[in-house]
RNA sequence: GGAGAGAUGACCGAGUGGCCGAAGGUGCACGCUUGGAAAGCGUGUGUACCCCUAAAGGGUACCGAGGGUUCGAAUCCCUCUCUCUCCGCCA
């Protein structure tokens, strides 16, 4: 959520923003129930002021005539303010679920537009394999392989999951220790993480638990979702705290299963593993004095490139458009791997994603420091550090051989195992 | 899942209806003292929101959370959450 102070001042430069962000919120509706509420608050605590008035006479001794007046007009203030206090939650709790929904400010270099097509393409790394023969896209190895049975995977819990096989196992977990090694190097904390959150927590971090439109599976009866992301656990692991800035900055590596309903995301360019209801990940979580998050942001991104760069898969970076952005995040770096199975020649897709989201999850998660004596919130900052399914794809397509064996990049052959996989 | 005990400020801990935003202590900050330090003495030490604003100031709320009783609740009642102990179940 956004510094609600900021409303009237920066009217112009919300009101763009949402906008340039093609999201539906009307701002103006915010405003009025801001007044209201304010409004309310200012009648609610004179009407206090008033009982506690009046309770400062009740002390006193009085006869017994003056005492039941003053007990008679003290019911009445009850009345009254059982009647405000009221309305002053329910205006509160409009106000709020309205307010909440107004995006993080964007970074002025963040290009404007409205989809992934609007992405400003800002370095690339790697070649982009040429094979002598017809690449297979991942599905194909899979199968042939037999490193992945989605088949199964509908059988027993539903379309778009599925059993990873073989060595397939080992990738899985060998991924996760090598991200988890370059991590731990930079002095990242590993965790293993909750793959269940509360509703309160995920809704700070940003992510709709609720509603159609909603990524995110939830467990009705429990108070509890099933993460999209480690983002959500780490993000709530301070949650309420103040952290005293010597401890800044807090840099997480959490383990987790992700979990995504991905209602209405079909398309070829979902197929087999790109987007899927569950799979594993190594998410960076970082927490900065609010001035520090920008070169954070960098960092991340630098250690999402050495990454992929020690898997030997070609990438390029995009600066996200504010349309793309999602409503935290301040500004967002996207690497796209090459996918040489993706559409009818290879193509670019999103294998990680880092944004700063400045103070904007902070604020509702109540997550602060002190600098100079006064309380701040601070910055929060995410990003992927391997996704295993997307780096699978990658991994498998990239590094195929013209007899349908698939070769291990040199780096992860020690967490592996093997040095290539072959029937 | 069952039984019991508990939850008060950075921490410990007092407080059974108005004199309590909350005693006392510890810690912390500043000052005095000292050659320097310790001790000692003094002063100060929460958060959020609203109004006002140049600065200052004023007000409301907060004693795990929510609800109730009452003119008035940290204090009485109800519900929930969490922590601890014991029992059950279980990897």
């Amino acid at each position: 959520m956004i510094d609600l102070k900021l409303l009237k001042e920066r009217y112009e430069e919300i009101k763009q923003n949402i906008a340039d962000r093609h999201m539906d919120v009307d701002l103006d509706d915010v405003l009025s129930l801001q007044q209201k509420r304010n409004e309310l608050i200012r009648e609610a605590e004179t009407l206090r002021y008033e009982r506690n008035e009046q309770g400062k006479q009740m002390k006193q001794r009085l006869n017994p005539d003056e005492r039941s007046k003053l007990i008679e007009s003290g019911k009445q203030l009850k009345i009254r303010i059982a009647e405000i206090e009221g309305e002053l939650a329910d205006t509160e709790q409009r106000y709020m679920e309205l307010a909440s929904r107004i995006p993080n400010f964007a970074h002025p270099d963040a290009p404007v537009g409205r989809e992934d097509t609007d992405n400003r393409e800002i370095s690339r790394w790697g070649d982009i394999p040429s094979f002598s023969f017809t690449p297979k896209d991942h599905m194909e190895l899979a199968s042939e392989l037999d490193l992945i049975d989605f088949d199964a995977g509908v059988k027993v819990t539903g379309t778009k999951f599925y059993f990873l096989k073989n060595e397939a196992v080992f990738l899985e977990l060998g991924l996760q220790r090598y991200a988890l090694d370059i991590l731990g190097s930079k002095g990242f904390v590993p965790m293993v993480t909750p793959d269940l959150a509360k509703q309160s927590v995920t809704a700070g971090i940003g992510f709709n638990p609720r509603g159609s439109e909603s990524n995110i599976y939830t467990l009705e009866e429990e108070d509890l979702c099933l993460v999209g992301t480690a983002e959500i656990t780490l993000g709530g692991y301070h949650a309420n705290e103040i952290i005293p800035a010597e401890n800044l900055p807090v840099k997480f590596a959490g383990i987790s299963h992700c979990f995504r309903r991905e209602a209405g995301a079909a398309g070829q360019y979902s197929k087999g593993l790109y987007r899927v209801h569950q799979f594993s990940k190594v998410e960076m979580f970082v927490i900065t004095l609010p001035d520090e998050s920008e070169e954070m942001h960098q960092e991340l991104l630098a250690l999402e490139e050495e990454i992929f760069q020690g898997l030997e898969i070609p990438y390029r970076v995009v600066d996200t458009c504010t349309g793309d952005l999602g409503a935290p995040a301040y500004r967002k770096f996207d690497l796209e791997a090459w996918m040489p199975g993706r559409g009818d020649a290879g193509d670019w897709g999103e294998i990680t994603s880092t944004s700063n989201c400045t103070d904007y999850q902070a604020r509702r998660l109540k997550v602060r420091t002190k600098i100079d004596g006064s309380t701040v919130h601070v910055h929060m900052l995410n990003g992927t550090a391997l996704a295993v399914s997307r780096a699978l794809i990658a991994l498998m397509e990239n590094h195929q051989r013209f007899d349908g064996s698939i070769m291990i990049p040199q780096k992860l052959v020690p967490y592996v195992g093997f040095d290539k996989i072959r029937r």
